[in-house]
DNA sequence: GTACTTGCAAAGATTTTGCTTCCAA
DNA sequence: TTGGAAGCAAAATCTTTGCAAGTAC
């Protein structure tokens, strides 16, 4: 445990929205500029490998880049706005359900699952 | 509607399986040797504007790249094996269920959703 | 002390853009 | 004929790799 790594996973674990690498990158910056970018890939891709941090892509809304967020104990769906960009989450008995169906039916045990549905949110309908 | 465009549908539709962009052009180049990488990333965007193919990632299994398919009239969720690399895709009333609880509880109309699950398939566990 | 991590530079992979020429309607 | 599309080359974006030097334990 590195103190960059301390300083990354801290800011990722604080964030109250979802960042980029680049995101990352700066915020840590401001704390350690002398934190290489490279550093921030390759925490991020220890932490996915230990399932700590969940990669997004949000429909890709603002080009090709990756959105990570903390692991919380429950998942969620994430609600983009293709008008607006607002990102919401959304939890559901239902997405267990699902979830619990998946692994009876097909007998496949998931490890990591990402939702995203891309619409308009209610403020952006006619 | 040119040529070029007719025989890049023509492949996505009739595909066995999901093609990222490279893919695809090694397959249109069979029939049409002049046909440029670039038009088909500029009929990718286009087809995936208007709701025709969907994108998928299948959660980066093997780098960064995108998978495309026809968009069919049922959505459907993927399941990626992380062991074997198989791709198996699930239908559910539940996942239908679940769009109406967003639509209606968020008051988000859906017009694109994606839902990848990653793990181990029937085969691949212990 | 040693195995693992970092920083740096460079390369790699994927996708996009500018611009000219061409073609479908 | 004309506006949009394709081809080509080059650039932009995002991410990974090789290697020498540094650091946690």
């Amino acid at each position: 445990m590195t103190h960059q790594r301390r300083l990354l996973v801290g800011i990722i674990q604080g964030a109250d929205r979802h960042l980029d690498a680049l995101d990352l990158w700066q915020k840590a910056r401001q704390q350690d500029p002398t934190l290489n970018k490279v550093t921030v890939y390759r925490t991020l891709a220890l932490l996915k490998k230990h399932g700590l941090v969940d990669e997004l892509d949000l429909l890709h809304l603002q080009g090709g880049r990756h959105y990570y967020e903390a692991r919380t104990t429950r998942d969620h769906i994430h609600l983009a706005c293709l008008r607006c960009g607002r990102i919401q989450e959304f939890e559901s008995s239902l997405f267990e359900k699902l979830k619990g169906q998946i692994e009876r039916e097909r007998r496949f045990r998931i490890t990591v699952v990402r939702v995203e549905a891309g619409g308009y949110c209610d403020k952006c309908q006619d």
